[in-house]
DNA sequence: CCCAAATTATCCAGTTTTGGGATAATCCAA
DNA sequence: TTGGATTATCCCAAAACTGGATAATTTGGG
């Protein structure tokens, strides 16, 4: 198997979701808790060690009472560039 | 381990995968080639035997020569809703 | 209808990833 | 320091992935 984990690009995504969680001042646990899972998932996936898919994604950003697709247009963004966080449209 | 695979919402996922690449009238083959794939990877996901992250999520939409986040808002609605694919916004 | 090419689904077996409770680090304010 | 809060790791069986090979299904002539 290859390992498609921990490529640039999801690398990115994950800073997309630990800035999302900040901002919306929200600790792990209780992200966590909205989900329904342990706190190790939110540690796993912020820290690289498992991927997020489609419905996870979206559920991950309603639960931090962030836009979908505005998360999603962000991680497009980063993903265009080269690197960096959010760019404010200009 | 419990199964997470093959969820009500994943299946609406595939469900709207499938009709984008009908509708760009491509083959498994040709998007698996166009992935640097094998045709494997698009029946298994089309299948439902297999997950899609974001990163994969964007890269299928390109090759797909569809607009990442028009496909991604149809996922939302999709999900919204009960089930049913896209809808005219009307 | 028949056949063959095209397209898609399944099999197999070896590898990688995941789940989640427990526990270990870290952080941080008092 | 101290200890509560927050986050990172461990463990490891179960589940998911891989991709080439092959089987099954679909499609279009003739």
């Amino acid at each position: 198997m290859q390992k498609s984990l921990r490529s640039a690009e999801h690398a990115r995504l994950i800073e997309l979701l630990v800035a999302a969680r900040q901002k919306a001042g929200i600790r792990q646990h209780a992200l966590a808790k909205k989900l329904g899972r342990p706190q190790s998932f939110i540690a796993k996936y912020e820290g690289g060690e498992r991927r997020i898919d489609i419905v996870e994604f979206i559920a991950i950003a309603q639960a931090l009472s962030v836009d979908p697709v505005k998360l999603f247009r962000e991680v497009l963004s980063a993903k265009a560039r080269g690197s960096a966080a959010k760019q404010p449209t200009r």
